[in-house]
DNA sequence: CTTTCTATTGAGCACTTGCTCAATAACAAC
DNA sequence: GTTGTTATTGAGCAAGTGCTCAATAGAAAG
């Protein structure tokens, strides 16, 4: 029965939630109109009224994703003189050990990477800025884990180290997303500090 | 013109390829019966001839690609005595340098992992099976690294230390995939290496 | 009450997809 | 030859897809 009104943008906001729930069912490249309008309540025909199309509908729902997961965290604090380290570990550990509480979303955003993205510059564009964007919060304590040890990080650049770090927090995503069950948080830090609490490093060859 | 005959699993093979051609450029979601039989210079119902249905053409190519990307790589050294650490670090430093030169072939992987298998528990197991491989051939090399230096990874176990190090280098392809133009193998090697070298590590923080 | 605007419906069109199938050409065995 | 097997074709079906559109019901305005 058609002309049932619906206050402001409610309508779209649950349509939304319905694409969000298909999504994590049938993946981003299985999302139907008629399956999201369905888990919605309401008829096809009104999907295309509140989106244009297909193509709008994902890109919201990504919109919507990146303000959900880690990537939205951007880091703020800004490390005590000589605690720089300190600061930049706890930011790591933090950011593993809250992971596992959005793991349907960053399985949902990798999925974004891989398929939607391919033939969507668009899309592509808006993932890469979010990663950048949550790369480039990590210089400035990168560049003050530098600046404390000057000698140690010769020739390494704040930018490249804030890579590292995200990289860690990326392959840690990538560790619970394929392997959700013998994915321990707790022993996954505790084996990477291990790793890295000796004078003698494991990485430490010789320079290329 | 039918009728023509081409030796043995020739044809196949050739199939194989253009999926494979196919799937690069329009994602495993996106690849078509009609687009892989087109690309091969074959007819579509040729196809399916050669292979029983869509399914069992993407299984094959599947098999193709474990086959040729780096999980294939198994780690076979056996460390000389006190030199695991070096060795463990040599094996991660190699995986990381020769990475980019089979970018085509892990980023589909990693599609195959988040778009196809969602509903094919076959191809899931597949590629858990041969993570898990990769990540247990790095056991007894980690056990090698524990056995040397006791004190240091009390608690930790072989398979968590090897869990961090596969951790390393899936952390890196992602990096590698999403964001090719600025990824660096040797500088984000050498950031990494930095990392590691100083005696109060970076993620020592105090034990949970 | 009429008009107007917005929200809503569901039938349906054009197109794509996986897959089947009768027809047939080359080759092998006899 | 004849017969049979294998490789190959392309038309076509059934199912599904994104999206359009005439119809319409309610609210608001006059």
């Amino acid at each position: 029965m058609p002309g049932k009104k619906s206050p402001e943008n409610e309508r779209r906001e649950e349509i939304l939630q319905a694409a969000f729930r298909v999504a994590l069912r049938r993946r981003v490249a299985g999302l139907t109109s008629r399956e999201v309008s369905a888990d919605a309540g309401v008829s096809n025909g009104l999907l295309f009224f509140h989106f244009r199309n297909r193509q709008e509908l994902l890109l919201a729902l990504l919109d919507w994703l990146l303000a959900q997961t880690i990537l939205a965290h951007a880091i703020r604090e800004i490390p005590e003189p000589g605690l720089a380290e300190v600061c930049m570990a706890k930011a790591i550990r933090e950011a593993i050990e809250t992971m596992p509480r959005h793991r349907e979303q960053i399985e949902l955003f990798f999925d974004y990477w891989f398929t939607a993205s391919h033939n969507d510059e668009l899309m592509r564009k808006k993932i890469r800025a979010a990663l950048g964007r949550y790369r480039r919060s990590y210089v400035p304590l990168a560049r003050a884990v530098v600046a404390e040890s000057p000698q140690r990080y010769r020739g390494v650049t704040p930018g490249a180290l804030a890579s590292v770090a995200t990289g860690l927090i990326e392959g840690c995503a990538m560790n619970l997303v394929m392997n959700p069950k013998s994915f321990h948080p707790g022993g996954y830090a505790g084996a990477m500090a291990a790793l890295l609490r000796e004078p003698r490093g494991i990485m430490n060859l010789s320079a290329d």
